[in-house]
RNA sequence: GGGAUCGUGGGUUAGCUUGGCUAUACUCGCAGCCUUGGGUGCUGUGGACCCCGGUUCGAAUCCGGGCGAUCCCA
């Protein structure tokens, strides 16, 4: 009874979106707004934000990006100079058209995105080929006023992102950072979040409005759907035509610049949620972890000076190299802690009683599965690395193994059905090419193409299309997504 | 886009069918006592009927609308 109200009370396998909501609340990482599709971000969630956001941010400076800022409010007009991207947001942009209690002139978008605040200073700044490659970055939030239904972080009105805004002199350098960037975020998904991912493209009419080709990592959720982790854009020339982002070769010409654009948000906290939390609540890969590291003295009245003086000398050494609580609340009891730091996802406990002093040791504990070690006392931190890593570790592989056993072939409209019907997961399949033929699909089970391979010229795993079979032109890559 | 379920202290909830006294219980917070190998016990205390309108002598309860949440289908 006790359990069932601190604790989380759904099932992850049997109601994944009620069990995730749980997950969110009782862990303390947000709270819904009282607008709707909004919320607010607490303290533990933000945390996780922020060391995201440090891994991915260190890696652009180290790429040669800067971080810069913008309003976020941009002007009509400007707003309407890339026709594809007024057409693309239009049904979804929050509109500022009063100051105070004067209307304004002009209205002001509240930025959906920041291509075309960002593109004429791009213009302004970029003068010669010694000016590119520009390169600049903001975190901030954006408003995209969705009519679906929203779920914190994987879909809420306004949400944390960054966005990076590039410019290039050549065609293919511009492609060279697409993917440069879309590496990066595999790259936080893997090493940082111990969720694998994978790299394509995605079909002509899912493309980001007037980009050349938009590239996405998607990461596969235990529930069988598909989310698309980060998306890197190679925007071609029409932005650069449409605000004028320009430069002077060595000849002397001037020639249009390539531009490129790639965000991530904080939808990445959602996969992380729903992928590695359990039916105990929250779980969190080290790196991540706003506490790494909980050490839970557990003693008897005539054992408290030994082992609270053991603990604590303990915990002490420990913080010099991990984010470490030491958790000495008096009237709670061990397994109240035990219970308390499973549900906000702490990766590695530490229990220290009469026993552990009297061996002149450790009990670790593993939160992914509550495996047990004890370590000595000496090279306690080394042990504690270790375990951390074997955290990790246990994390990965877990998500790999849902990954690549839910990556199906299918051929024939009824098998592609039944496939992700029966499973969930990806199905690849031979594409003609046609949008049709994906509604096909979308009506009947609401799957979509998620994906196609980056490689072009690729060959086809299929001769004829999984769904009209016509001559197939490329794999498609089914999944429901969210 | 369509359908279903739901909204009561910070959290979980009883009461609603059949309108009626100070709105139930657990948890939680605070003060104090107790003391620890998986959600310990005791005392005191604090705190709620989603919003607007209607029916009525009287609404948490009935009716209408709104807002919000969850799930299923397209």
């Amino acid at each position: 009874m006790t359990e069932q109200e601190l604790g989380i009370t759904e099932r992850k396998e049997h109601n994944p979106g009620e069990w995730y909501a749980e997950v969110v609340r009782k862990a303390g990482l947000a709270d819904y707004a009282p607008m709707g599709g909004f919320i607010v971000t607490r303290p533990r969630g933000y945390a996780i934000w922020e060391r995201l956001k440090r891994h991915l941010d260190g890696w652009f400076k180290e790429t040669g990006v800067d971080n810069a800022y913008f309003p976020m409010f941009i002007p009509e007009s400007y707003l309407e100079r890339e026709k594809d991207i007024v057409e693309g947001f239009d049904p979804e942009v929050a509109w500022v058209t009063h100051g105070g209690r004067e209307e304004l002139d002009e209205r002001l978008a509240v930025r959906p995105t920041s291509e075309s605040i960002i593109a004429p200073f791009i213009s302004q700044w970029v003068r010669s080929h010694r000016d590119l490659p520009m390169r600049v970055n903001q975190w901030c939030s954006v408003v995209r006023w969705e009519a679906t239904e929203t779920k914190p972080f994987f879909r809420t009105k306004e949400f944390l992102w960054q966005e990076g805004h590039t410019a290039h002199a050549t065609h293919e350098d511009a492609w060279a950072e697409t993917m440069t960037r879309l590496g990066q975020y595999e790259r936080l998904y893997e090493e940082v979040m111990a969720i694998p991912g994978m790299k394509g493209r995605k079909p002509e009419h899912d493309k980001f409005p007037g980009a050349h080709t938009t590239t996405t990592i998607e990461a596969l959720m235990p529930d069988g759907k598909s989310v698309q982790a980060g998306t890197s854009h190679h925007l071609g020339t029409s932005f650069a035509e449409a605000f004028d982002i320009t430069y002077t070769d060595e000849e002397e010409t001037e020639r249009t610049a390539h531009t490129t654009s790639w965000g991530l948000s904080w939808r990445a906290l959602g996969a992380l949620i729903m992928t590695h939390s359990d039916d105990q609540g929250l779980v969190v890969p080290p790196a991540l972890a706003p506490t790494q590291v909980v050490v839970v003295p557990i003693w008897q009245e005539d054992t408290e000076t030994a082992v609270t003086e053991y603990a604590a000398d303990l915990a002490a050494e420990l913080d010099e190299r991990f984010r470490v609580e030491y958790d000495d609340r008096d009237g709670r009891n061990p397994g109240f802690k035990f219970n308390e730091h499973e549900l906000h996802g702490v990766p590695l406990r530490i229990e220290v009683g009469p026993n552990e002093v009297e061996e002149d040791g450790a009990t670790l504990v593993h939160r992914p599965d509550g495996e047990n070690e004890t370590a000595d006392r000496d090279g306690i931190a080394d042990a504690v690395e270790d375990a951390l890593e074997t955290v990790y570790a246990k994390l990965y592989a877990a998500a790999e193994e849902n990954l690549t056993e839910n990556v199906r072939e299918a051929h024939g409209r009824g098998e592609i059905l039944g496939t992700i019907g029966r499973h969930g997961g990806y199905v690849k399949t031979g594409w003609c090419g046609d949008e049709a033929c994906e509604a096909e699909i979308k009506d009947e089970i609401a799957a979509e193409i998620v994906m196609l391979p980056m490689d072009r010229d690729e060959e086809p795993i299929h001769e004829t299309c999984g769904v009209c079979g016509e001559a197939a032109v490329e794999t498609a890559y089914f999944a429901k997504s969210y």
